[in-house]
DNA sequence: TATTTTAGTAAACATTTGTTCACCTTGTCA
DNA sequence: TGACAAGGTGAACAAATGTTTACTAAAATA
């Protein structure tokens, strides 16, 4: 299967952001014949890793993809090839690409929940949401980060944060909902 | 600038992992002329969306990427156009792509560091590590993820959580480092 | 208003693309 | 041992690619 050109591939992708022609790789594999390259490429389509469709060739969501594992049980992860998932993780976190931007997270107000300050959150832009969200808000005209609650019974909307060292959030005029969290990112180092 | 048709080679790229030739363009934009085509995509590649290298056309991170907003300080996010920065996740978020795997958590070892049951962790392999790293680790033969942590002066190395109910680890035998977190994400809904 | 720039059409063209065919070598395995 | 598939070379080719040139209409600008 020459993992070892399939990498180079990849590698060529991650610089260019394109797959190289077939006579681009003939020069990167260092083969002599663009039939050879024909032959390689015929079988990484069959193992899934590029396609094609009239004669143009793309990679498929495998190709971008790492191996995902999982813990069986406290002790042992999945290592086996054939219990092996992929993921890309753009294709995971975001799903409505149009619609979403970044925000660095600064402050501690939801540090309950996992998301501290230098995190990334990934906000889709939409103007309603459902209590438990997490969502960028404007609150009498002031912009913040925080979990949105609703009031027993008809209740009004609020926001709390998630740590006990902030007060819960009522808007004396309005509560302007922006976007909500989809997905929080954190890079150690 | 167009942003209306670049939006639409944007989700082709999305969706089949690869730019349209110019005659793809013409059909989706609704065009007749390839010239017309050739030209929008010259102010694309001059306003840094798509590049060009030897008459092959490939995208830019930039394309790919999402604004990233931030706080100016508690109250606005810079939303000013000028301001905004670009940010690609996949390239952000996985240096080593080789090397890479994913790990989906399981258990609340990790809670009082913000990794949850449930988040995915980045591992970068490496069989060595800094103390304070997130480390994947072969304990005495048990697979763990936990944090490496060394004794003062010429000391052992071990492992901690990051959760008052769970005790340091001492390895009895061995403590094998299989790779180093480089990073969480964790999707809400 | 007159003028320049921009965005589009239409046709022509050299280059490069992916594909196919015939042939050769090598290692696998029955 | 013999047969056969797999991996490679080399040449030939139709089709599609990106580019160029000339021309037009509309929009921006002075």
């Amino acid at each position: 299967m020459r993992e070892d050109l399939l990498n180079i591939v990849k590698s060529f992708f991650r610089k260019n952001k394109r797959l190289p022609s077939y006579s681009e790789m003939l020069s990167l594999f260092g083969f002599s014949s663009k039939n050879s390259v024909f032959k390689i490429v015929r079988n990484w389509i069959k193992a899934g890793f590029l396609k094609k469709e009239n004669s143009k060739l793309a990679p498929t969501t495998k190709f971008f993809s790492l191996p995902l594992l999982g813990f069986v049980r406290a002790g042992f992860p999945i290592l086996a090839e054939e219990n092996k998932n992929y993921l890309s993780l753009d294709e995971y976190l975001i799903e409505n690409p149009e619609a979403s931007f970044l925000l660095k997270v600064n402050g501690d107000s939801l540090a309950g929940i996992g998301i501290f300050e230098g995190d990334i959150v990934i906000i889709e832009r939409k103007t309603n949401a459902s209590p438990g969200d997490v969502v960028l808000a404007q609150i009498d005209k002031e912009w913040t980060l925080k979990i949105l609650r609703k009031e027993r019974g008809f209740g009004r909307t609020f926001l709390v944060a998630a740590n006990p060292r902030y007060p819960p959030l009522y808007p004396r005029f309005e509560l302007q909902i922006y976007g909500v969290v989809k997905a929080v990112i954190r890079k150690f180092n």
